[in-house]
DNA sequence: GATAATACAGACAGGTCTGTCTTTCTGCAA
DNA sequence: TTGCAGAAAGACAGACCTGTCTGTATTATC
């Protein structure tokens, strides 16, 4: 009965036990008879669903892309109209997700730190991640009427990109205040367009 | 003649070698037999003045730190008793660092990300120059005397790293500015002691 | 019931990795 | 001149890696 295996519950299977095993110990670290035994999976059947341990990696990004979205666009739902106060409450969540237990960074990050090729399926994914992730945070900079939102943008992705590799040498406990108030300077640092 | 040897001439040539071959492509992903065909050393020489590759992936985050250091106190050196205008000039050289080519972020952080385990050798010198950054910037938030000087580094700090992280989505132009700017910008949101 | 697709189990090939060891050579100091 | 420390060159062991292949069992559909 547990051996049903729905149309692909294999590679969900696969995926999943992936995602956690490559962000715990870092990809290149984690071996591909790792994941099998871990996931209780053929070997075979990992090859059909992933052609090779590179696009099995890439594949564990575009999973924690959608993630990062669904939690970034639930936040975004609850400010709508409210770009100060949205901004704020990204970096709130933010902050309490560096305080999780395992807690290692980005992974979008750490992927492009493991992998130095450009070419890299996985390291494409980890570009076009950040790059939308400006450009989400430049359309919420243009409501603030700032003279500058690209910049703006461009300083609350430079200050969440390190909030994320930073956890090490930012306590839990002062993280929250830490990136809100520095949120609240940027956006006051960003003279009012026309003024 | 060339084969003169130095002392320990054969040590700096596997550092030198190695630390750049490291940083261009990931130290996981570089094999001890090409540190030692590019350095033109035997193995034997290698693991004579490193135990193991770990301990060589430690020797480069060393020297790495100590290159660091040179350059920060160099430029803290031209601008002591203003510390203002020493974090500016501080966000002016790592913004042009970060439009040199093949840059590719902090070999700090790159480290860390790959290698998961927090008694890496090489993962312990990582975090002891992370504390170092924050506990420097904090002095220089002393100066300034504002009312959180902590605060104050915390918010540098991962202003700095995230800057260090996401050359790939800032461009070479916009990095001093954007910089500069946002190192003011949080200088000003700390209120000053007593206001 | 037969057929096709997918899963499991595991052997296997071919390559790479770290680290050890042997052998030969070179330069320096007593 | 005689030792000797250090270096070069490279064979080697043993582990591990990715990816392929064979064979068997299970499931779903006709």
């Amino acid at each position: 009965m547990p051996p049903s295996s729905r149309p692909s519950d294999v590679r969900e299977r696969i995926l999943a036990t992936a995602a956690s095993l490559f962000y715990e110990q870092g990809a290149r670290a984690v071996g591909i008879d790792l994941v099998i035994e871990r996931a209780k999976v053929a070997k075979a059947s990992l090859y059909r669903h992933f052609a090779t341990k590179d696009d099995l990696v890439a594949a564990f990004l575009e999973l924690e892309d959608a993630d990062f979205w669904r939690t970034w666009d639930a936040v975004a739902a609850e400010h709508a109209g409210d770009p100060a106060a949205e901004l704020e409450a990204h970096a709130r969540w933010i902050a309490e997700r560096l305080a999780r237990p395992g807690y290692r960074g980005c992974p979008q990050l750490n992927v492009a730190a493991e992998f130095a090729d450009p070419n890299h399926p996985a390291r494409r994914v980890a570009v076009d991640h950040k790059r939308r992730m400006r450009a989400r945070l430049r359309s919420s900079a243009e409501l603030l009427e700032v003279a500058d939102p690209d910049q703006l943008a461009g300083q609350l992705t430079v200050l969440f990109n390190g909030a994320f590799v930073s956890s090490g040498v930012i306590d839990a406990g002062e993280a929250e205040a830490l990136l809100v108030m520095a949120v609240r300077a940027l956006a006051a640092g960003s003279a009012r367009r026309g003024a």
